[in-house]
DNA sequence: TAGTTCTGTCATTGC
DNA sequence: TCGCAATGACAGAAC
């Protein structure tokens, strides 16, 4: 028992450091590739509400828009949720592994046989459909095959000893990622058809190879099945695993996990309840097991629950780190270890390992935006949360003109004038930030704590736009706080009039039909066209031309600020890093001169005793203050007289030194 | 009321 | 030569 005890005792400890090492280790593109898919299903899927907002699918993926990447708050509200998405992808495929390390003890032989003889990711369907430690299940719910999946991805998790993904795991770690061979790729082609099944066991696999590694290879495809393990040697490859791979481990991780004791192996003991805490936690990272998720309206409930329990849990922390933690895989398995009260103390040390790891990454933003946005969420009713989620985007996309939350077809319908023009040709921002106040005031007001449509969002999307604007209107920016709308058609009319900028009043003075977007942003080619083809008078081309320079200009204009802005965050950022980097070297020098005096002094004191121990000519010992040792280059060392220091002072001295050896 | 910030515009330069 | 982007400078509005 007490072997047991220690290997397990000491499993744990490396399982918490790869934990840690999956908090610091993360790479964007990775994930972006690799998990692309489970993370947009853990983000746009309805059972995390915390999750749901897509603002890291804005950039890139929607439709040809692409929100300016040079938006200082969307880049940091995106790096952000970003990141804190990637933590939280985590969970999905990576606790697995940590759940197999825990289940090692607890599927017997007759799992075994549920899971059939080859196929270590088969298994278990009871475990499958009852969901414990089941975390694809959420993420699959959607799909219509779901039941599947969850039956076939689950047993790869929580099997016997020989099949577990511990055991793939700690083979693969240590082995299979030198080995890859083509073979294998062979293997890959054909289990990438069944790679829904057996792709979360092994990417959590692939994950702690990387992190071991240093490599991404989220690319790999499942690997095939490697042979069967005894624990013994499960946890002796973990430690030796631990002890060749994981040398850099932070030494903060390694100090909190000498906090865990008993109550680790007590944790260890309680596989049910771990079970119960892969269970729950899935929830929080759109992975469901059947048993605890089953139940499709009680999913938001039970993710929303979950974040407040979490922060509730633990204590101790910030608030900002509870709820961030919330979101965090490990984190919600943590606190859910820890509703099991006796695994508190591993929960606690989990969390503030990663924690302390995901701060070292410059993360704290999280957390004031994390902090607002469940501020929000848990004062909501999950029904609305889920809607608020899409609106959680929709701000953004209401300054931005995106298309993609559920709210941008009333918001385009309201607004269409604008969204029309997806460019962003947001030199005309001040149009988009008007949006709210005209398409989407209930999400407004909804969102009022965090009031990201009011003043966060400021789009200066500069990117080129490929158009269409309506005519109207350049609202300028301040016209939203001026004016609240007003439901009556002739106040709207006269608000429009007044919110028109200068140069669309003068183009529908000179009844240009034009827009001034359109002047704008229609190619030269076509712009000539039109300034030849309509007629135009001379006093109307001229004006057209000048709407043109203007409006480029402006946009040219608010790029350039912006450049410069982020140059001068860039340089600040440059400047920070330089006085660590000095302070660093300065500690440095100290300690080198520290050390260089203290060998100093050794090697004066071995020096006196050397020459205490010689004699010159007549019998008596050298004396230390006129005679040193030196080291050639040879290694060989040789006894000469002190040179005396040419200080003015002892000028009378060599003069007399000088006497003396002519004397002699 | 003065100072600050934001934004639009003009003039200029270089590609 | 023209179009355009980039940028400094200035002015006006809002806070």
């Amino acid at each position: 028992m007490q072997i047991a005890k220690k290997y397990l005792t000491e499993g744990l400890i490396q399982l918490t450091i790869l934990l840690s090492l999956i908090g610091v280790r993360v790479d964007i593109d990775s994930y972006l590739s690799g998990y692309y898919t489970p993370l947009i299903e853990i983000n746009l899927g309805p059972s995390s509400a915390y999750t749901q907002t897509p603002f890291h699918n804005l950039r890139d993926t929607l439709d040809g828009y692409s929100v300016h990447p040079k938006c200082p708050e969307l880049d940091y509200f995106f790096a952000s949720r970003r990141l804190l998405d990637e933590v939280r992808t985590l969970g999905s495929p990576r606790f697995p592994t940590q759940l197999s390390a825990w289940l090692v003890h607890q599927v017997s032989a007759t799992d075994k046989a549920d899971c059939g003889p080859s196929n270590t990711n088969n298994t278990d369907t009871s475990s499958g459909s009852d969901g414990p430690g089941d975390q694809a299940g959420d993420d699959r719910e959607h799909l219509p095959d779901s039941g599947h999946e969850v039956c076939q991805t689950t047993p790869g998790l929580g099997q016997g000893p020989c099949n577990s993904g511990a055991c793939e795991f700690l083979q693969e770690a240590s082995v299979c990622d030198v080995t890859w061979s083509s073979e294998e790729d062979a293997k890959i082609k054909e289990e990438e058809e069944t790679a829904p099944l057996t792709q979360l066991a092994h990417s959590s696999t692939l994950e702690h190879e990387s992190l071991l590694e240093g490599i991404n290879v989220f690319s790999d495809p499942p690997r095939h099945h490697l042979p069967t393990i005894d624990i013994d040697q499960h946890w002796s490859n973990l430690l030796s695993l631990s002890v060749t791979d994981l040398d850099d481990l932070d030494s903060l991780v390694t100090e909190r996990l000498s906090d865990l004791d008993t109550d680790i192996t007590s944790a260890i003991s309680q596989d049910v309840s771990l079970h119960d805490a892969m269970v729950t936690s899935a929830g929080v990272f759109g992975v469901a097991s059947d048993r605890a998720e089953s139940r499709p309206g009680t999913q938001q409930q039970r993710a929303l629950f979950r974040l407040e329990s979490t922060g509730s849990t633990h204590s101790d922390a910030s608030p900002g780190m509870a709820v961030g933690l919330a979101a965090l895989p490990f984190a919600s398995e943590c606190n859910l270890t820890g509703n099991v009260s006796q695994h508190s103390t591993l929960g606690g040390c989990l969390d503030e390992a990663v924690f302390d790891q995901i701060n070292q990454l410059g993360l704290e933003g999280l957390d004031t935006i994390d902090i607002q946005l469940m501020g929000c969420l848990e004062s909501m009713d999950p029904q609305v949360l889920e809607d608020l989620d899409s609106d959680s985007g929709l701000s953004l996309e209401s300054s931005s003109g995106g298309p993609v939350s559920p709210g941008s077809s009333e918001m385009s319908s309201s607004s269409s004038s604008y969204c029309e023009d997806e460019c962003g040709a947001t030199g005309y921002s001040s149009e988009v930030d008007s949006l709210p106040a005209k398409g989407i005031m209930d999400y407004t007001t909804t969102w009022s704590p965090i009031d990201l449509s009011e003043s966060v969002w400021h789009d200066h999307t500069y990117s080129s736009p490929t158009f269409f604007s309506p005519p109207s209107v350049t609202l300028p920016h301040k016209g939203i706080k001026e004016e609240p709308l007003s439901d009556d058609e002739d106040d709207g009319q006269r608000f429009e009039e007044r919110e028109m900028s200068r140069d669309e009043l003068r183009a529908r003075a000179m009844c240009i039909p034009f827009s001034v977007l359109q002047i704008v942003n229609m190619p030269v080619e076509e712009f000539l066209e039109v300034l030849d083809g309509h007629g135009f008078s001379s006093e109307q081309v001229t004006l057209l031309r000048d709407i043109r320079r203007r409006g480029k200009n402006k946009l040219a204009a608010q790029n350039c600020r912006k450049r410069k802005l982020d140059a001068i965050t860039g340089l600040q950022e440059e400047v920070e890093r330089l006085q660590a980097q000095r302070d660093r070297l300065l500690r440095e020098k100290q300690l080198t001169a520290k050390t260089m005096g203290a060998v100093g002094q050794q090697i004066k004191q071995l020096t006196r005793d050397v020459l205490a121990r010689l004699r010159d000519d007549l019998g008596q010992p050298l004396n230390p203050e006129r005679f040193t040792l030196q080291c050639g280059a040879n290694g060989r060392v040789v006894v000469q007289p002190v040179r005396q220091p040419a200080v003015s002072t002892s000028t009378g001295n060599k003069t007399d030194k000088r006497k003396k050896e002519k004397k002699q």
